[in-house]
RNA sequence: GGAGACUUCGCCUAGUCUGGUCUAUGGCGCCGCACUGCUAAUGCGGUUGGGGUCUUAAAGCCCCUCCCGGGUUCGAAUCCCGGAGUCUCCGCCA
């Protein structure tokens, strides 16, 4: 949620950044109607319990004459606290409502605009030259690494089996993602799938992605779409040291129901309902986030580096941001087989907006509370499988493995169909 | 799944039976000051968090906060109901 007091002082900066987003301005009026209406309450419900204390306090030593003129009168203000606190209580609910109506302000210097106003900032390596590329899925299954037939089978559709080398691959990239976080301080954290409302809530995921989000009704759980949510809310209603940003390094699974995406990416293991994720994630001092964001980045970039992978990255306009992110930036790999980017990686500087909800907070030099900043990145997923298989390969089928991941893979520096 | 105990302002803890003087006790830790010729000891003071109001800002004042939500009452840390979490024991089980 946005910080309240940003809204008071300067309502034309959330203004803009709706505008940017190409989202509705007038909740930012609604929200302020909404503030002004909950502290009204509050003052009113203040006045009425403070005259209540008061009396309250004579009660005690009062003489029979002045203790029935007291009761009479803290009768009536018995009643008329109860109605001004449930008035504060609705209040409340509007307010919140209204705040959680409002995303993140973008941050400044995000390109306006939609899904394909995206700003390309860079494109690294270079294209490999393949005649008739074979997809990952053909790949796969030459490899014996990929089996959707049997997940198919099992499942359904957008689920699969990774198996032999497959398995293999993915184990060693989740662990050379997990490697590196190590090497640069960040804690690894195999994280909780199943998390409770409040804790996808305070993460923002309930809102305009609802719908792609697993529910287990039985039990009022959520599952995952990102270890990015169990971090989160890891230190939800804490206070920490920020002095140096604290990171963590999340390894979980990841559900998605892929609602409304019916028709894309049909084919093998680019969307799926299920897949494994390397996550890092930061808390740091607000001013320092978007020195951070930039950090996530360069990691990332690292990590495509070591798997040898040509991509780009895209600076993510303000109208697909997501509820919670100032700035995104997107890796994308090049897939050859689709003669295209696409997106193995994303980086969002969520600013305060999560730390707000979660409640997450740091001393400043006054030893006074603030709200944390937050930021996730991709290290590596399942989906990275793709342009690695695709990338590497020869035409017979084969596929090279990248120097990196050759130790997970007992040496091996070829995979050969069998 | 069954039974019981517990949850207090960073940590530990008093208070709950018997509602008002709880504006929540004490210790530890932490911060400041004083003193002592060293970073030790001692003394004094401070130290939950959120919100409102006022203000350039701070201070002040007020409200909320004793796990959460209801209820009883003029008044709830305290009594009643519901929920969550932790622990112990029993049962079942990978």
């Amino acid at each position: 949620m946005i910080d309240l007091r940003l809204l008071r002082d300067d309502p034309e900066t959330v203004r803009l950044s709706q505008r940017a987003r190409g989202e509705s301005e007038s909740v930012v009026d609604d929200l302020l109607r909404a503030d002004e209406q909950r502290r009204s309450a509050v003052g009113r419900f203040e006045a009425l319990r403070a005259e209540q204390k008061q009396l309250g306090k004579r009660m005690p030593r009062a003489e029979a004459e002045e203790k029935a003129e007291l009761l009479r009168r803290t009768k009536e203000l018995s009643a008329e606290v109860k109605a001004a606190e449930a008035a504060v209580t609705e209040a409340d609910a509007t307010l919140r409502r209204a705040q959680y109506a409002i995303p993140n302000v973008v941050e400044e210097g995000t390109p306006p605009g939609g899904e394909d106003d995206y700003v390309v900032l860079r494109e690294v390596g270079a294209k490999p030259e393949i005649e008739n590329p074979r997809d990952h899925l053909e790949l796969g299954e030459g490899l014996r690494a990929i089996d959707v037939e049997r997940g198919a089978k099992t499942s359904g559709s957008r689920f699969y089996y990774l198996t032999g080398v497959g398995a293999l691959l993915q184990l060693g990239l989740l662990q050379l993602a997990i490697a590196q976080a190590v090497e640069y301080g960040f804690v690894p954290t195999i994280t909780p799938a199943l998390v409770k409302p409040e804790s996808m809530e305070g993460t923002g995921f309930l809102g305009s992605h609802a719908s792609e989000v697993y529910r287990l009704e039985a039990d009022d759980l959520f599952l995952v779409g990102t270890s990015e949510v169990p971090l989160a809310a890891y230190h939800s209603g804490e206070i920490l040291d920020l002095a140096e940003p604290a990171r963590y390094a999340g390894w979980s699974s990841c559900f998605r129901r892929e609602a409304g995406s019916y028709g894309r990416d049909t084919r093998g293991i680019m969307r799926v309902h299920q897949f494994d994720k390397v996550e890092m994630f930061s808390y740091c001092r607000p001013e320092e986030a978007h020195a951070e964001h930039l950090r996530l980045l360069g990691w990332e970039e690292e990590m495509l580096a070591k798997v040898e992978v040509p991509y780009r990255v895209i600076d993510v306009a303000a109208g697909d941001l997501g509820t919670s992110a100032a700035r995104k930036y997107d890796c994308e790999a090049w897939v050859p087989s689709q003669g295209r980017y696409r997106e193995v990686t994303s980086t969002s500087n969520c600013t305060t907006f999560q730390g707000r909800r979660l409640n997450v907070r740091y001393r400043d030099e006054q030893g006074r509370p603030q709200v944390a900043a937050t930021l996730n990145g991709t290290l590596a997923t399942t989906r990275w499988l793709v342009p690695i298989l695709e990338n590497h390969q020869q035409p017979d089928g084969s596929v090279r493995v990248p120097k990196a991941l050759q130790p997970y893979l007992g040496g091996r520096d070829v995979l050969e169909p069998n």
